[in-house]
DNA sequence: TGGGTTTACTAAACCGATTAACTGGCGATT
DNA sequence: AATCGCCAGTTAATCGGTTTAGTAAACCCA
């Protein structure tokens, strides 16, 4: 466990001084050839790499970045940060993760450490809508970019999936299917993603002499007990409603667990219609049809964004990039025909 | 965008000198009243948060944890990471991360970096049975940890499922139903889990009166394509085989997708016992059954081994700990009997 | 009153880089 | 011969903490 070689060692074994060695080891010198020899032959020989802490010191920044979400252990965040981290290390990033469980103090926090650390940007995510002191935070990068959910008064680059897109594939998906009466579970209705979808599903299900029948809300936050309480809500209190726009695959999956414990039939009784298609829903009973986030692409989208080398342009922190979302068609929907209970209170 | 707030400044403020105060805040010198409350007066007035970078050159450490794992996009390593962080911040540590995709090359460039950049520990999870050079520098860390699947020649503890017992309990419940010949699916014959769980799978699966037919044995990674290809194997290379064994999820997954594309059912075809129930299982076509990892307990057990101060006593780098799996019982076990292509061949 | 012990701090070295400013030597130019 | 510029580096300050060794003043006791 003996010290680590430094600069110095190298500077002794190579018989120069330490600043010409690190200058020559980050490009801003050229060397006669047998100096640079010697001193390549000293790092190699003595395995030196420098001290990242010292460097960072010296420097003010850290090559690293820091990745704010929600729980890495749902699965549509895994893939973003598994897209993120991939992408951070092609640029010599890497990557410190802080999970907030969207509480809002615990955003805070990790927006803290991370301005402490000096990472070179911040990616952040939240599933609510935060307040105003999160913007301003984030507005205290020099780099930082919102992804996947819209954080109102950030004045950062944004990456979002065209969440409107999403609605409108879903509702005429839906509605051409013979739905008029849909349910949308959400993540809350503040939600830009929520208002989003909703502005989307609401031109899908709209026809083209009548407009569309407004959708339902039934709003908690994106994990599966939430969606396990909606559907105990929506069960009890849904009327005309003959298919389900689920936000997530989080609820898909609470909804679905209430479902099968009550022996409701998708498509049968509901249709349904998930939103990430980040689990297996292929594999679901029944295979579930959903709206695709362009996971990786996300997540690479934010780093780029966040390497880039635009950030002093005008209007780039303005700018949000909206990726497309498609519909992949499983068995979840089919025409709401026959609904036993519905039938009475049809309209 | 001002120089962040120094020591210096602190110090300035509450005219006493940096020392002082540094000494203070690390709770190495108790002041005088009047003293603390100036210093105290001073560092919240000016927002003093020491410099991290400047902490971790001076202390030699960075109050981090290197979190070395396969992928952080499948859904056992993602359930873990979320534990490791968690457990992690509790400790005032952050996590950084690395995915290996199991590939040599990347996992010791991730050791290497861990090792430069003075992380307090590592966690370092493999699929794969990896060189003797990765166990060499996973020992030359003063802290590190196995976690989830052996490194032979890892002089450092380990926390793992316990595998055999996995493989018991899937034993005896495939052998309750009827089974006798089953195929195992895993992720390499070197790998410790496989061979534990085929010890515990032949346990599991003898009788009283007779030994266990021995299992049959196909293996690739621990990836839904790697399940497809030996999917596809089993199907044209079984003969007695009445169930299946998988070794994780993610192979669940890749053996679900070629049955269900090839009208094959489970369990009426063949029964399927999974390993890990990280995914949505229960909501699969049929729901699977499952030998459950007790995920979120290893994950914390590596960390709290981590940060234990037990490192200096004799046995402690030669801990195993073996956290109990369970079987969680679903649908895609039945009995054996008239699997159409087999009974002329049945023994 | 002198010497020892506390108390309450401080000075300065150190961690290991980066980098602006500078130097000493040499050939070319005026 | 004096000046200039260039080459090939070096010196020393700096980043912002931590910590060892030490000091000045006050207190204690004989």
């Amino acid at each position: 466990m003996k010290s680590r070689t430094s600069l110095k060692d190298v500077a002794k074994e190579a018989g120069v001084s330490t600043a010409t060695i690190s200058r020559h080891l980050n490009g801003s010198l050229d060397l006669p050839e047998a100096t640079r020899a010697r001193i390549e032959a000293a790092v190699s020989k003595l395995h030196y790499h420098p001290n990242p802490h010292a460097r960072r010191l010296s420097l003010g920044r850290s090559d690293s970045i820091a990745l704010i979400l929600p729980d890495i252990a749902n699965p549509f965040f895994a893939k973003l940060a598994a897209a993120i981290e991939g992408a951070a290390e092609k640029h010599g990033s890497m990557v410190l993760l802080h999970a907030t469980f969207n509480k809002s103090d615990r955003e805070m926090a990790a927006l803290r450490r991370a301005a402490q650390n000096q990472v070179d940007g911040v990616i952040f995510i939240t599933n609510r809508a935060p307040e105003v002191q999160v913007a301003q935070a984030l507005n205290d990068f020099a780099r930082a970019v919102i992804l996947d959910e819209d954080v109102p008064g950030g004045k950062v680059p944004r990456v979002l999936c065209d969440n409107e897109l999403g609605g409108v594939l879903a509702g005429r998906h839906l509605q051409a299917a013979g739905h008029r009466h849909v349910a949308y579970f959400g993540g809350g209705v503040d939600l830009h993603s929520t208002q989003m979808r909703l502005a989307g599903l609401r031109s899908g299900l709209a026809r083209d002499s009548e407009p569309a029948v407004e959708p339902t809300l039934f709003v908690g936050d994106h994990s599966p007990t939430s969606g396990r309480m909606l559907a105990e809500t929506f069960l009890r209190d849904a009327n005309l409603e003959t298919a389900i726009f689920s936000g997530s695959d989080e609820l898909t999956v609470g909804i679905l667990e209430v479902f099968h414990a009550r022996g409701i039939r998708v498509p049968d009784d509901f249709s349904l219609i998930s939103f990430d298609d980040t689990r297996s829903l292929h594999l679901f009973a029944p295979a579930i049809t959903s709206i695709r986030q362009p996971v990786e692409d996300l997540g690479q989208r934010a780093v780029e964004i966040l390497f880039s080398d635009a950030w002093d342009q005008p209007n780039f922190k303005a700018q949000t990039e909206r990726l497309p979302v498609n519909l992949i068609e499983r068995r979840s929907v089919s025409t709401p025909a026959n609904k036993k209970k519905r039938t009475s209170t049809e309209a």
